[in-house]
DNA sequence: TATGAATGAGATTTCATTCAT
DNA sequence: AATGAATGAAATCTCATTCAT
């Protein structure tokens, strides 16, 4: 990479972090361009080379953070190859996004009712441009190697998403019905429950 | 009522609907007071009387129309009194806010993810003050009067309306992943699943 | 004083004391009509009754709050058979109104700067209005019985107010440059070299 | 000074102008932003750029005027080697002072009741900022130079300010008690009177 | 006399976007 | 590619005043 491109890449980079700062300490609708561009040290009008708007950024950052999200999570459940049957390795996954989101309260109110259909669905089609991995190849394996068969392995996975992503919101960020360590036998029963309704 | 009190409701009443319309048409950060009272035929000073700013008749909204969904379905419920079990009674239910929401995408761009736990239970709370129905009791008595008992009702119902809000806005606007028509029996299958999942 | 009499007092004075109270605290600019009715437990309308505007109340309180002042300084003074030549009475008066103003910092704040010649003549003239008091009688014959004749009476007590009024205020509030107990030797020289400088 | 620079302050001392002008003719309340801006011609924004708002740019006015009139009157003094004893330097200035407000009303009734203390003494510190000449020296100079000791010459200074600064309103503006014509040997004789009080 | 709902002009302030440098 | 001064539309909110009850 030149150094020009380095630098380009740097300002991008300070552009992305410091809305991400912002979006989550003060909320999408009271973060101005000026607030960006100021904390990350860069002018005005630099901010139109990289970016259309300030909603073009925010949804550059929740596919970014969606993607890493997943990107852990797939790859810590590379690493237990004793996890064999598909209603494991989902309930392991989901186990493993809720702690990651437990840690960091920041990303869930990001992401928060963001991590729903839409956004996934985009992030598995385009991973390869933030990530430069292939969800979507990933999944598609997970149910492709399974010995039990499912009705609809894409309802059953947007089912579960947007199940996840709706609980894990309230019951995190404010207890609400029950903390989230209370909360999670019972997502887990629920998920089992939902996937066994579906083998064929 | 006296005159003067009739008016102030009409004017209430008139700020209320013409927000509706302008915060589903335009979105809520799209619509200005001055919208609201222009479409209202009133002036600007009234807003001000009556709420405390957009997000104040914008909350006022949700749980408005929130209990007027519930007030709908329940009213439903009571005259199939051939429905008996308290599973029975949910799918009834869930059915039917799905059906109304079906009819009313406008409705349902409103709530949307709003008809989450937090507006739900406020809404379960305050009924009193919007319907003069008191929604607590109501669900309360649905589970006390089953002769299954459950893990933890309220658990149970904040896990399936979180699941019905954000699978119907997914499926019912966009279609995705597929129509809710084609949706509705996988729902239908999770729900009863889940509450199977609880069962003491 | 008839009962309908006494109740419009009764708000009248309703009004006064709770628009003083909101000037020393918030300021002429800062303090709305709608804060003032709202404290006085009068209607809006009701204001409109008894005063002009906000600046014809504020007028009306300085007034009676100088007369005030002025009242007691007087009296006072008409209890010191002891002090007899003008100079003595005259600095006797100016020590007392700056202790008094120095234990009511407030109507300090309030009086201030407006405690000047326009004011004070104003008083002057009308005083019967709010005090039954005719302090320009009092004043004339305080010169009228001197033995020591002053060039011009009108324009001397003129100097002495406005320097009196000017210099408390920053000594008393702010302690600038220095405070009123070390100020007021000071003051008292500069009253008296300024009353021999004018004798014939 | 580079064009933008240039453009920079042609923009601020334009600002600066006309809200000197609507200040002085319609006072700070009755002058809003939007008439500042459209006689300077220049777009609303623009002066947030320069000022904080109404109150920040009548107070950098003050104090720019405050120091210019200062300007004048010790360059003027500097002028007259004859004047030689403080009091006839002090007596100079005052005189000096009030002429220059005299045939300019609009800035007597601009700095009027404010060219006190606290606004004065923040130009003697400040002063280098606004006009490049240091005040604070000229002033200490001033009595360190003397033959006569002064017991405090801060406190001098601050009583004849406050004396001038109040009673030239009144009497300029409205005559009141005297014209300034025949109120001036009074106050010379007052000032005069002080400074001997002072003299140890 | 007293009330207080309604008014609507207008003041302040923000901010996305442009464009000359 | 980068800058940041300038813009001006538009949003929020206040408040003195009126007037029907």
């Amino acid at each position: 990479m030149s150094k020009v491109e380095q630098n380009k890449l740097k300002k991008r980079t300070a552009l992305l972090d410091n809305a991400f700062e912002l979006f989550t300490s003060k909320g999408l609708n009271n973060t101005s361009i000026s607030d960006i561009v100021s904390r990350a040290g860069v002018a005005k009008g630099t901010f139109y080379l990289y970016f259309k708007d300030k909603y073009d950024i925010h949804n550059r950052l929740i596919a970014r953070k969606t993607a890493n999200i997943l990107l852990q999570a797939t790859g810590a459940l590379h690493e237990h190859e004793d996890i064999i049957s598909v209603e494991d390795k989902i309930i392991f996954l989901t186990d493993y996004v809720i702690s990651l989101l437990e840690k960091d309260k920041t990303l869930l109110t990001f992401i928060s009712k963001n991590l729903s259909w839409g956004i996934f669905k985009n992030v598995l089609i385009n991973s390869k441009e933030e990530t430069d991995v292939d969800f979507r190849h990933i999944f598609l394996e997970l149910f492709r190697n399974s010995d039990i068969t499912y009705r609809n392995p894409e309802v059953l996975v947007f089912i579960i998403i947007e199940l996840i992503s709706s609980t894990a919101y309230s019951s995190i960020l404010y207890n609400e019905p029950i903390p989230i360590d209370e909360l999670k036998p019972y997502l887990d029963t629920s998920i089992r429950q939902i996937m066994k309704g579906q083998e064929i």
